[in-house]
DNA sequence: AATTGAGTATGATTTCAATCATATCTTACC
DNA sequence: GGTAAGATATGATTGAAATCATACTCAATT
């Protein structure tokens, strides 16, 4: 699911830069836009208060995000935070219904996207309801292997820290990395430097 | 989302009844159906190599399941049980596909329907990551009671067991039992013999 | 080459849900 | 009213991840 950023623009969609480490929505607000992101890397978190944040999604270029009060009119259902400096593109929702109405083949793709998204807290939501932190981190990277998310294609080099695993799994880094480093004995992966190769 | 029986009738499903206990579908099979249940209930269920539920959503009548491989192409992500003698329609998937593209209105409505699915997820998750009982169940509580599911809207009886509570937190069941005994203590809900109302 | 900071590593201890065991209640049915 | 089955209740014990504390490694920067 990707739309053409001229497409975008043609239909009024607006440019945005946000520096690293900027929130770009909070969790509990409304909305009205579809947001797109054209370069940089988005984390879609929920923060609990004790300040731990859950990473519901990590998001790369040509990724849109914050849609779900698109269609179902509520609130965010969590904060979109930027990893680094990052540009996105947002289309007002009323714009961004009117483009699906028109374009049919646009929303068996935006449909797409939801049901993978759905079938990935699926995935996640079974492993962590198990308990076992090498079966929950090994699902999680076998997803990222698949999708060809967050790991280097040329050398397999995970791109995630331990932490980011850990925040993504509702375990802790030591957790994490104790449970990868007996995943390295096991033969599950392979671990040189600190980095993670799988 | 509720697609009409008459119009689903007239494009071609077909009915079929199941018994309490029965399998529609299995996690990992191959799929080419839309699904929907007409009357009964159906629990849309993970279960892991230790024969233990994780339960992903429960479906009630009028609500449809198995929707993901239509759209990503992907097998099933969870099996279906039916919980009580249920009947089903069904229609074929690329005849649904055609639906969806000749009535946009209910293209919008199905897109509708996954933002609310996928909402449910994100919601569960981030409470499951917290791993914190209390917060799970009540999460989960408040979720019922705002969608008007399996809570009767005339008491507010919570119409499942603790056992389904624990198997759609990954909680056990004593862990539910104890929760919810001291969250009567503290005025969150009611419980008389041994009947929740909330 | 020294400094720095983020990330990784590892040991010691605590905590809380899981587990195990058993008892009691509730409802349906004969 | 008695019985059975499913669900709820509760105590005792265990175990695995969280927590706390501290140390080390790597890579970037000066």
């Amino acid at each position: 699911m990707k739309i053409d950023i001229d497409t975008l623009l043609a239909w009024g969609a607006a440019y945005k830069k946000v520096a690293a480490g900027e929130i770009i929505f909070r969790e509990g607000t409304e909305s009205s836009f579809y947001y797109q992101l054209v370069s940089g890397k988005v984390r879609w978190v929920n923060i609990n208060n004790e300040g731990k944040e859950f990473i519901q999604i990590i998001i790369e270029p040509d990724e849109c995000f914050g849609e779900l009060p698109l269609f179902d009119g509520e609130p965010f259902a969590a904060s979109a935070i930027a990893d680094e400096d990052s540009v996105i593109i947002r289309l007002h929702k009323s714009i961004f219904h009117q483009l699906l109405k028109e374009n049919p083949e646009l929303h068996f793709e935006f449909t797409k996207l939801l049901t993978q998204r759905l079938r990935f807290k699926f995935l996640i939501l079974k492993e962590l309801a198990n308990h076992n932190p090498e079966n929950s981190i090994s699902t999680l990277l076998g997803y990222f292997k698949q999708t060809q998310k967050n790991i280097c294609t040329k050398c397999n080099r995970l791109k995630l820290t331990r932490q980011q695993i850990a925040d993504m799994t509702g375990l802790r880094v030591e957790t994490v990395i104790r449970t990868m480093k007996s995943m390295q004995l096991k033969g599950d992966l392979q671990i040189t430097k600190g980095k993670v190769y799988c």
